[in-house]
Formats: structure tokens, C-alpha cells, sequence
DNA sequence: TTTCAAACATGATAATAGTCATGTTTTATG
DNA sequence: CATAAAACATGACTATTATCATGTTTGAAA
């Protein structure tokens, strides 16, 4: 629960005993935007990038708040929630380490964040200024690139999202969704594949657009037709290739 | 209904008194990528750039295509569309003149179109090689900040969709769309803002979502209730005050 | 281990939107 | 200007999802 903005002065030196002066500390090298950039760009990045870390109930930022760093996901899971005046809620995306954030927002001068962002349990976010942010994009093409190219995947992830909410049914979403995490956050377990962050009903809800009861009577259905099982804390998918057929059903 | 590849071989001399050998044709003096690029880096760009047009019917390309060229609009509007197997559609997005388009699927080595392009109407497209667009990011910082800002814009606005269709109901998103094309590309009228593109209800039934039918329904009541007048040809906004209050009603 | 809040569950009912069918009006095009 | 094809319109019915209510289970913290 604790909000902690906790600079750490400089990238830990836990530089393992390759030569290169420019090698990445280890816990950094899952960070594409990091591994792109060589030499002197890298230091500069490294020295401009200080780290936060945020726990259950925090927020990175809210929606309306001014746009002041760009972001990275270093450690944990973010969710990117936007919210209407009566409390309803809709989760756009969940990021995961690696992953970039507000690179988008912070280009659009003086503007405010179009949405929030919450941590799912433990984070730990890497960020930058806006300032240092444009001044590595101007020197370094292939941090341009490497942001293009992750916006580019983003947008077509959202319209791919747009497109099942306008044409899918609830259940069909679901069962995407369900999909779409075993695959990209699941681990191999004797019954299924387990899913690795803790999620409610109530997540899958706001992940795909339906009130928490009707995902849990999705879910319910699911858990009867040995699709699935298990709540929150240990989800278990029992059938991928059903989910997968269900997900696609004309 | 003719589907041309016309590369307009040089750019039209059609430069005005200006001094400097880098003015551009005043037919393209509303493209933002153009106007940020200086010099030499400009007259690559033109050079690289070839034009095509299209008109009802056509494709500029279609979902699957392999991803082939940048392109930008230089006239007309440009309808992007994603389908289902059974031939429901989803409209993602109306790109009009300066708009850039597969900035992002392009930069995915190898990678096919997520979704198709079509005319609204006859259209003007300006296109790039993936090869010369990648080398123009590469030698110009500032066109790619300009294509991360756009890209930075779309996305937002697609989170902006998402949460639409999660969260509001038909009439609503509908409402919102009239606003937004009567705010964008209304024409004063003594009775209210005339929309320029021709839009069926079939048109907007696409863009938020829903079917025909309902669509149809709605508008019927819109009438009704005084808020718009007119089909397709000749759509009349009478009320945006009206149509801003439903839009956002809880 | 108790205990309380969150998460899960389910029924009854209402609101919303889809489907299918049929008919009228508008518009593009020869 | 004729005429066929779109586009618009509306009714009847169905399917889907939301809402409200109430109760049970689970899990985290004292």
C-alpha cells in the first residue's frame, strides 16, 4: 500500500563481469526500448531514468492529471482504467514489464492524461522526463523507431478491441480474453494452464465491457462446461481449444 | 468506380512566388508531415512520394494484404474497416486530407494489414515505399516525432472508443458521433450544421457499433425529437446542444 | 482462529439491442 | 425521365445484458 516516489540516484551496478562499459544491469534486460539503444545513448538514458515503486490501491496517475514523465514497466503488472463521472469503470490494457507508457500523452503539449493508471498489486516503474524523452527521441532514431513501432502495435490492439466490443457477444469476449492470458501470462500446471496475476470477476468485467454479474455468470457457465476453474487467486484454464472455439464462434 | 495507379511522376510545379526552392505545392500545403520537414529532407520526401487515386467501391487495401507502402490522404475521406467471416463490419476510423495511415502496421516487418481501407467517395492518396519511409524516420527526428505524435492521437482516440462502446448505450454513441462529425466537419446552415460526407445510416451503424436497424431506429427518434433532419445526402444537425446533452447523459 | 469485507453466486425482472419480415422513399444511372 | 437498386422505415418477436436483491463462500488481517 505504500506510495512511494523513491529515486534511485543511479541504475544499481550490478554490471555482471562482461567487459562493455555500456552492458545492461541485468534486471534491465528484458526492456526492449533499453537493449535497442548502444553506447553512449544507453548511458545517457540510464542516467536520466529513475525508478518508483507503487503497491495495491496506488495510482501512477489519475485521468486529468498533467502529463510529466514517460514510463516504463520494469517489474508487475499496470492497468490503464478510464472511469465516467458515476463510477463506471473500463480497463483498456494491462502492461507488462517492458512495456512503454504515456509515450503517446506526454507528445501532446500541456495535455492531461486520458486515463489512469493502477498498479495490480506490487510495481516497479522506471520514468523519465518529458524534456529527457523528446531529447532521446531527437537523438536517437532508433528509440523513434522502437516507440513507433510499439505505438503502432498498441493502436492495432485497440482497434482489434473496438472490433469485439462492437461485434462479439459477452461471452465470446470473455473467453478471448481468457485465452488471450493463458497464452501470453500462463504457466504449465498438471490440470490447465494457471494464470499468474490475481484477477476478480469484477477485472475480466472491466476488461471486456460487461457488469461484474454477468461476468460471473459467464464465468459460472464456463466453470460448468470444464472450461475453467477456480476464482481470483488461483484461475485455472481447463480447455484452451474450447475457449478458442467459443472465442470465434460465428 | 476506377482504380488507378497514376504516380503523378513530379511533383506539380505548381509553386507560388515564394523564393525558396523548397516551397511546397500549395495542393499539399495542408499535410503536417510536409510542413514540419525542412530542406533537403523535404524534397526526398516528395520525390519518394508517388500518388494514387481511388474511388466508390475500391480498395485501397485490404485486411491481409501484405503492408507495402505508408500512405497519407491528400483528398477526400478514407474509411477504415475491420470484418467478421460472416460480413459484419466494424468502421475503426474516418482518416481525412493530412491524416497518415499505416505508419504503424508498416513498421511490423512482414506483417499484413489488420484491417481495409476504403474510399468514401473519390479520394487522393499519397504513398511511400516501407523502404523510403523507414530511411526518411530514420534521417529526420522531427517526422518521427510527428508520426509519434499522430500515432500517440489515434490511439487515444481508439481508448476513447473503446470506453464508448463498453460503457454507453446505442443512442449515446450515436449522439456522440453526430457531435463529432458536426463539431469536425460541419458546414453552417440556416437550419443547423450540414455534414459534408455523404453518411448513411447503414455508415454510422458501422461507426458505433451497432445495426442497421437500430440505427435507423434512432435516427428516426433524433428526427423526432427535432435534434437532426435529412438522409444520407443532405444530413442536417438542428440541435448540437441537444445531442451534446445525450451524448454525455448518465 | 475469528471475523469482516471482498468476492462469488443466482434469481427475478427490466432495459436494450438484434433479427426477420415487409413496405415505402430516395437516389443513381442508363 | 424511367427504373432498378439503395436507403430508409417500422412492426413483431427474440436474444442478450443490465439492474436490483439476496445469500453464500473465500480470504486477508486482527
Amino acid at each position: 500500500m505504500a506510495s512511494e516516489h523513491d529515486p534511485l540516484s543511479k541504475p544499481p551496478k550490478t554490471s555482471r563481469n562482461k567487459p562493455s562499459r555500456t552492458t545492461l544491469p541485468h534486471e534491465l534486460a528484458g526492456i526492449p526500448l533499453l537493449n535497442i539503444l548502444s553506447g553512449a545513448a544507453r548511458q545517457r538514458m540510464l542516467q536520466e531514468l529513475t525508478e518508483a515503486h507503487y503497491g495495491k490501491g496506488d495510482f501512477i496517475f489519475r485521468e486529468g492529471d498533467p502529463t510529466e514523465y514517460f514510463h516504463i514497466v520494469k517489474a508487475g503488472t499496470v492497468k490503464c482504467v478510464k472511469s465516467t463521472p458515476d463510477g463506471k469503470e473500463c480497463t483498456l490494457k494491462m502492461l507488462m514489464p517492458g512495456d512503454l507508457f504515456c509515450c503517446d500523452a506526454a507528445a501532446f503539449d500541456g495535455a492531461s492524461h486520458p486515463g489512469s493508471a493502477q498498479p495490480m498489486g506490487d510495481v516497479s516503474i522506471l520514468r523519465m522526463s518529458k524534456k529527457a524523452y523528446f531529447e532521446m527521441l531527437r537523438q536517437s532514431p532508433d528509440a523513434a523507431l522502437e516507440v513507433i513501432k510499439f505505438l503502432g502495435n498498441r493502436l492495432n490492439e485497440a482497434q482489434e478491441k473496438t472490433k469485439d466490443l462492437a461485434l462479439d457477444r459477452a461471452d465470446q469476449r470473455l473467453a478471448s480474453l481468457l485465452v488471450d492470458l493463458a497464452t501470453r501470462n500462463g504457466i504449465k500446471d498438471p490440470n490447465g494452464i494457471r494464470l499468474t496475476m490475481r484477477l476478480t470477476r469484477q477485472d475480466m468485467a472491466n476488461m471486456v465491457g460487461v457488469t461484474t454479474e454477468t461476468a460471473i455468470r459467464i464465468m459460472s457457465r464456463f466453470k460448468r462446461d470444464r472450461l475453467v476453474s477456480g476464482t481470483a487467486n488461483r484461475l485455472l484454464i481447463r480447455d484452451l481449444p474450447g475457449l478458442k472455439i467459443l472465442a470465434s464462434a460465428s
